[in-house]
DNA sequence: AATGAATGAGTGTTCATTCAT
DNA sequence: TATGAATGAACACTCATTCAT
């Protein structure tokens, strides 16, 4: 099993600030240059370290990317844990999770799309351990579609594998290639509606988008 | 500019023979291992020819991954072409397109992996003339919505992104996630619906999909 | 357990030669600098090929070091082997395996000396494929002391570690040290007498060595 | 040539007490590893100090090493030397000389070992300034040879090479096979005996070693 | 047209050594 | 004095590319 990332140097702030500018930089670069191409040392200079300093933060460069991945599916996850906090009812806590994975996707659309792009060349034991991690998101999502008893266990694990695999895609590509030329809100919502819409849903909770209404003009 | 990927031989048809040797072993090598990690003499040992035989045939492994990229745009660029033979109807021509292009991006789905995954690594003039030649089909596309006169210009390019680009990446994926265990027809369909519904032209042309009967039947 | 060195090329003649001139070339070269003071450059530029070219040969640097205690190693035991042939007679075969041994290290000496000085630096696994290999050679004396019928157990042992063990190391690193000022017959003479008498055969088989006859003279 | 091993600190007893601890800790640690697979800090953390303390008594790795070779060399010539005070006659100083040597290594055989597996590693300088010393001590057992009058000159030299040359490698290798669980005064005796017959002086002075007394019950 | 041996530039990684605190 | 973070030079190894045959 992967061990997690540890670090040569005792003082733990540092290590908590220099890994923070690590995985900054790294996620810079890496969507620059494609990780095979990046080079360890491009990451260093861009933290402002040397490249020999960097292995005093991470054992290789494996590791610069798992603690990309790790730390990006972390924060899905804590965010959807949160907003979950007090609901009961089985559609308002699916709204709410989703809502909160597209916000969580959309605040990390950068770290996210470099895992989409480059998970894959992790090391097998990086990818083990990720998907482990991203197992226990799957299935809080799965026992929300369950609760939710409108589909069959197909139908659910299906659902389930387009709002966890492709949605992030989606969200982070389309964020990627708009840049910042459309509102955060708009985005967030329209994505949400689409969701909704797809798991037909829409007529209970979630509220018309821009589009809907412009269509209604012209009907 | 990039020049076209030329060969050291003469015999035309050898030439074509091997490229498509070469082509469709790279797609199988490059989603097996990425880009980066497959070797030329990966690809090269898959056709069942030498090293240093790739070289007869392609100047660069980035000649390789461009041919891929290339064969794979003009794919889908001559399905839509060929789709809108004869058609006059803006949506007669949206739908024939898109369907066209559904389909076609299903029917090359590995290869179009190949470029949603790798494009990112060509050589930066690769890159350049990759992007030439789908901002025809871009364009192709955005004529078609401008003739339908029901998007603003913000509003078709977002429209033309979403189709261009997250269509055929979210098949691609999810062709990939599934493999084989969905049919084509069933597949495509959906893809086309939602696509349709984004558009809100489903009232107009697309067929209720499946998923919406079988949810009938469980209210 | 450890594979053995295998080659990336296919012209069976040209590895083995390539190997002959990486073996020797290793030797002068580990001899002048330690194995970890030499670079695989170093000896590469020794063949007069590229350091690249190298690992078409070996797959790694400690293979260089194995090769040359492999062979070394099976030098010394099919010499013993060879000199063993046709004789029936425990004095007799002890004495040909000694003198065989003590010759083969004498021909060998400056890649037994690599030997015992750099195995203990081989990989884990390189070291318990050579153990292996000279645990046979051990056995063969151990046989031998056996079927003499003086000693013990423990003795044979002890007697065995000896000749297997220091005998090369003290043959290996007194020519090291006489260089060539010493004729190859007196010093082989000389250790195989040594040896004898330290196993209390002396009365029965091995001349007198030098030394004895001029101290006779000066007594 | 080669300055002595300098500290950058007053304190001259710390700097003693420092560079015991520096040199019990790597001999263990060159015993273990070998002195280039260790690191400096491999060594510091068996002291207990930090990798920078280090280089507060020693100038580099080079000069833990030569610390080791240099404590052991003196402590065989002191040891030498107090064995010869007060006598006079040749064959007596000669044994007292070799049996003092040979209990010396024994006493020393863990930092022997080092130094004859590892001083080929030591910086050029570090290696003459060591050889300036031992051709002292070389030279103490040739006047002594000399003084016995019964071997030539080439005779002496090859002789006091045997004994200050490999009698210590031997013994060190031997102590290092069977460990511990061979009592000293055997393994002391045994080696001094073999010395003198090989110097054929035991007729004179050596007591039968009890491998001989064995062989005789036998036959 | 094909082979495959050879090249050499480039990468991840280690570690002896330094130096600010 | 001691610490330990930082440095940078060096090395094993890989692989796209070339070229003699």
């Amino acid at each position: 099993m992967r061990t997690a990332v540890v670090a040569k140097v005792k003082d733990e702030a540092l290590v908590r600030a220099r890994r923070r500018q690590i995985v900054d930089a790294a996620v810079h670069v890496f969507l620059e240059k494609s990780y095979h191409v990046a080079t360890v040392g491009d990451v260093a200079a861009r933290v402002g370290i040397s490249q020999g300093a960097m292995y005093t933060y991470v054992r290789s460069k494996d590791d610069i990317l798992y603690m990309i991945c790790d730390e990006t599916v972390d924060a899905h996850f804590e965010a959807v844990e949160r907003a979950l906090v007090g609901l009961d009812d089985p559609v308002a806590r699916l709204e709410a999770a989703t809502r909160a994975f597209v916000e969580s996707v959309w605040a990390t659309r950068r770290s996210t799309l470099v895992v989409y792009r480059e998970a894959h060349d992790l090391l097998p034991q990086s990818i083990k351990a990720l998907l482990a991690k991203s197992a226990k998101f799957t299935a809080l999502f799965e026992q929300m579609l369950i609760d939710l008893g409108r589909f069959d266990a197909t139908e659910t694990r299906l659902v389930v594998a387009n709002i966890v695999t492709y949605l992030p895609t989606v969200i982070a590509n389309r964020a990627w290639y708009v840049r910042d030329r459309v509102p955060r809100e708009r985005f967030v919502a329209e994505i949400t509606t689409f969701l909704f819409r797809r798991l037909g849903l829409d007529d209970a909770v979630v509220p018309l988008p821009l589009r809907r209404e412009r269509r209604g003009t012209k009907a």
